[in-house]
DNA sequence: GCGATCAGCT
DNA sequence: CACAGCTGATCGC
């Protein structure tokens, strides 16, 4: 063990693992030959390696020993627990072990590794390891544990924390090591505490507990004139310090067994005689086994017979226990919990060496990186996991999530040709997966054209999910499947094929302009009873997408479409079924400015003066059946904000709850009216509609489900009238000129004379619907940032007031986000929007948020700057892409969020007001 | 037969 | 639900 064991004699030891590796192999056993050796290519990473134990880009591995291999030679070991160095072993011979001096240790003398193939390194000094920047910084777990921090080479290195077991303290906070990975690329953590139901005191707490404690058994127990034993339990390495502080603030030795006095000692505490003593007679305060006074899970089960041996065997009469446990596992409002029986007492002591949920927290906000992994509770490893997903939840906001959509657009700019993931890919997916679905397998699974002559082109199931997540959500998986067969395999190739030729179609049709609307069919059976349904379909749909279009697409792609497929098939996948209806009805029209639209400020229920006049003067004509006409004095006389609340709730929901399961609702979201909204679609959509309607309908997208909400209403508007809806139908019209006008290309639309409500009015619900309405179907991409565009343009010059509105519903965010330099990704799509609409540069218009904090602001600003209506600069192809990528990510995360809801509400809202 | 992995238990 | 680790059975080369 002697040089590698030494810490590095010059200061910056810079190691390439390979050389060392095999010298040290080879003077080690100089038989062996490793695959290094021969010079052959390194093999590629094994997908078997759990990405929470493999640094991205590199071929580094923490604490993922078992899943060693010829592809590396530089291995990390955190901390001496067995979970973490499992796969090491005196037989070890694939690669060098980084770790602290005490680790390194006990690797040689507990584990026998070959003490050549351990390098020691010293916490907070930088070594270089293949070029990568090392440090390991203390963890505050177990003796010798560390976190490690990576920083790539390269003149934008990337920078990876890998904290191992950890229990975060604020000292972290000024380590000028950690400081520097602030913003890293990724933090892997250790997540073993990451739920709000964890949180215990902090160790000094809960160290002055078991001090104390024990000094009043002794005072008690030398009045009395008795011996008292107590017991400590600990691991084989971990809660020293407990111990230490015991014996130094009690003043007394600590017995213990000769394994720990042996691990004790090659931790370095051994040679505090002072402190531990093999001999049980010398001291009354025994170390013991973990697990012996008690099992402590699921529940803390004391185990009394074992303890009364023990008692008896050491000739004692009375024993005190210590169960120093991470859990809380009864919550006692004083005091640590306590159990008892005769003259046996077992103290339940909360001394984590793990950090708790606020602690994790902390440390994430201290950190920002722009992603957590959750290296603990995460099945398999696996990132995409439901696990990790849901643990990555807790650190909503606290990371740089603009950082990331960087990365996630970086990297579907990489044009590499590589048809497999890549390591980073695969985590900016499972990023941008965050909330959703799971994650399609990768390769391995199901390969599906794998044919015996095998001249086909190997697409696996996670090629055509990774693509179809590219692309617009129509495209069905024939067409993806074309698409990857005729780009090789190459998913990026395939998608900038697929946009080329939506640029391409879009010239093209836009060149005729005015498409003319088309029909719609709709599927009887689809609406119950609906004779009025049918009578509309003739009613030309704003927001129908071309079918031309999909045929193009059918025609320039190399793939064999399913013949007997329609072209509305084709359409999205086979959801026509459920699918037909909205569109189709939107026969009413309203008048343009007509003060019936719902407003934009109501769905915050935040009126400016001006807005809530109107406002109440428009429910009451919008609805007056609503609830009884509850609601018609809403705003005058129901000022108790829960009231609101439900009232909310209610027209959000459109009556499709009762009050009292509103009020029910809104108690057990405290009042927020937005995840009141998110439960109740949720709930509709798993269980699937309510009444009616029994047919199966695919439930594959948000989409489906509201439409099919919508049909259920449909029904029930035509046959059985329920009152609500029928309102909103017949009083919300929309002159079908303006249906169009937001879909003008930029330089031929008029913000003010195409919108559909005129200024100093609040503007109409229907305003944003109707765009999100088109922009979702739109899939040209020059189109749909001109909509976005045109629709900023129109709420700028009639009504600033409510660009933020506006704003916050197209990013589902409430608020402005401080804690992120720069918006959002929604916000990034919307920013572009302005950014045209505005005349005004991205930078600027971003400098200007940084300045008012609120995007309204930055509007007005700008307006009265007479920038407003400047006519948008022409967009360039890559604008294009970009703004088509933005929308795609933006849908993506639309479809899947499932804590907000406004996007669906509003959705929601304009299908029945167009209806 | 040996080692790695796992279930069960402490 | 997931603090650590041992032991013996099982799997697989």
């Amino acid at each position: 063990m002697a040089s590698l064991l030494c810490s590095p004699a010059s200061k910056s030891l810079s190691v390439t693992t390979s050389t060392l590796f095999l010298s040290s192999l080879a003077s080690l056993t100089p038989a062996h030959t490793h695959p290094l050796s021969a010079s052959a290519a390194t093999p590629p990473v094994p997908a078997s390696v759990p990405p929470t134990g493999l640094i991205p880009n590199s071929r580094f591995l923490v604490d993922a020993f078992r899943h060693a291999g010829d592809f590396s030679v530089a291995y990390f070991l955190s901390h001496f627990h067995s979970d973490h160095y499992a796969g090491l072993g005196p037989s070890w011979r694939r690669g060098l072990v980084f770790c602290t001096a005490p680790t390194a240790r006990l690797l040689a003398s507990v584990l026998s590794v070959p003490p050549e193939l351990i390098v020691s390194i010293d916490i907070d000094v930088r070594i270089t390891v293949d070029g990568w920047g090392v440090v390991a910084v203390d963890a505050n777990h177990c003796p010798g544990a560390v976190q490690f921090l990576f920083t790539s080479p390269g003149p934008n290195p990337e920078r990876y924390v890998h904290t191992g077991d950890f229990r975060y303290t604020h000292s972290m906070r000024s380590n000028p090591n950690l400081l520097e990975f602030v913003g890293a690329d990724a933090l892997f953590l250790d997540t073993t505490y990451c739920n709000p139901k964890f949180a215990f005191p902090s160790q000094e707490e809960s160290l002055e507990y078991v001090v104390n404690t024990i000094k009043q058994v002794k005072e008690e127990s030398g009045a009395a004139g008795e011996r008292v034993l107590c017991l400590i339990a600990t691991y084989v390495v971990g809660k020293e310090r407990i111990l230490l502080e015991v014996a130094r603030r009690c003043g007394c030795t600590i017995h213990v067994d000769s394994r720990k006095m042996e691990i004790l000692t090659v931790l370095g505490f051994g040679g505090e005689k002072e402190v531990f003593t093999e001999d049980a007679s010398a001291t009354d305060v025994h170390v013991i086994g973990w697990n012996i006074l008690g099992e402590t899970w699921p529940y803390f089960r004391p185990n009394f017979v074992k303890m009364k041996e023990i008692m008896v065997e050491r000739g004692y009469t009375k024993v005190v226990g210590f169960v120093p446990t991470g859990w809380m596992y009864e919550t006692k409002k004083e005091g640590f919990a306590v159990r008892v029986k005769d003259s046996l007492k077992i103290h339940l002591v909360p001394y984590s060496e793990h950090s708790s949920y606020d602690e994790l927290r902390d440390y994430v906000k201290f950190l920002h990186p722009k992603r957590v992994i959750p290296t603990v509770g995460v099945d398999g490893g696996k990132l995409d996991g439901k696990e990790a997903i849901a643990l990555q939840k807790h650190f909503v906001g606290l990371v740089d999530e603009t950082a990331n959509k960087h990365e996630f657009l970086m990297a579907f700019n990489r044009r590499s040709a590589h048809a497999s993931l890549s390591h980073e890919d695969v985590l900016a997916k499972c990023c941008r997966e965050q909330d959703g679905e799971e994650f399609a397998s990768l390769p391995e699974n199901n390969s599906v054209s794998e044919l015996p002559g095998n001249l086909e082109i190997k697409i696996t199931e996670g090629m055509k999910k990774e693509l179809s997540d590219f692309l617009p959500s129509w495209v069905n998986q024939d067409q993806i499947q074309g698409l990857l067969m005729s780009s090789g395999g190459d998913v990026v190739q395939s998608a900038s094929a697929f946009f080329e030729r939506e640029r391409d179609f879009f010239e093209e049709a836009n060149v005729s302009n005015n498409e003319k609307p088309k029909s719609v069919e709709i599927r009887t059976s689809d609406l119950g009873s609906s004779a009025d349904t049918n009578s509309q379909q003739e009613v030309p749909s704003f927001s129908q997408k071309p079918m031309e279009h999909s045929a193009k697409l059918v025609n320039l792609t190399p793939v064999r479409m399913k013949s007997n497929q329609t072209k509305k098939e084709r359409k999205r996948g086979s959801s026509t079924v459920s699918k037909s209806k909205k569109k189709g009805k939107s026969t009413a029209s309203t008048e343009a400015g007509g003060p019936k639209q719902p407003t934009i400020t109501n769905y915050f229920g935040r009126a400016t003066a001006a807005a809530s006049k109107s406002e109440s003067a428009n429910k009451v004509t919008v609805d007056p059946h609503q609830n009884n006409g509850e609601n018609n004095n809403q705003s005058m006389d129901i000022v108790e904000s829960h009231k609101q609340g439900v009232n909310q709730l209610l027209q959000i929901v459109d009556g499709s709850m009762s009050r009292e399961s509103a009020i029910s609702l809104l108690e057990k979201t405290k009042g927020d009216v937005n995840v009141a909204v998110d439960m109740f679609y949720s709930k509709i959509q798993n269980n699937k509609v309510p009444d009616s309607d029994k047919s199966i309908v695919p439930q594959n997208t948000q989409n489906e489900m509201i439409d099919k909400y919508d049909n259920t209403n449909m029904v029930h508007n035509s046959s059985q009238a329920t009152p609500k809806m029928q309102n909103l139908y017949v009083q919300t019209s929309v002159a079908q000129a303006d249906l169009m006008n937001i879909s003008l290309p930029v330089e031929k639309y008029r913000p003010i004379e195409h919108a559909c409500w005129t200024a100093g009015q609040p503007a109409p619900y229907l305003h944003l619907a109707r765009t999100f309405d088109l922009v979702e179907r739109e899939k040209g991409k020059i189109k749909t940032t001109a909509m976005l565009c045109n629709m900023f343009r129109s709420l700028l010059a009639l009504s600033p007031d409510d660009v933020l509105p506006a704003v916050y519903l197209c990013t589902n965010k409430i608020s402005p986000d401080h804690e992120n330099v720069e918006l959002n990704i929604g916000g990034s799509l919307v920013i572009s929007a302005m950014e045209e609409s505005l005349g005004t540069s991205k930078s600027k218009i971003h400098e200007m948020y940084k300045t008012y904090g609120d995007l309204g602001d930055v509007a007005q600003e700008c307006r009265q700057n007479q920038t407003l209506l400047a006519p948008p600069r022409p967009l360039s192809v890559r604008d294009v892409y970009s703004t088509l990528r933005k929308l795609r990510w933006w849908e993506c995360w639309e479809e899947k969020n499932s804590c907000v809801a406004s996007y669906s509400v509003l959705q929601r809202n304009g299908n029945e007001i167009s209806c």
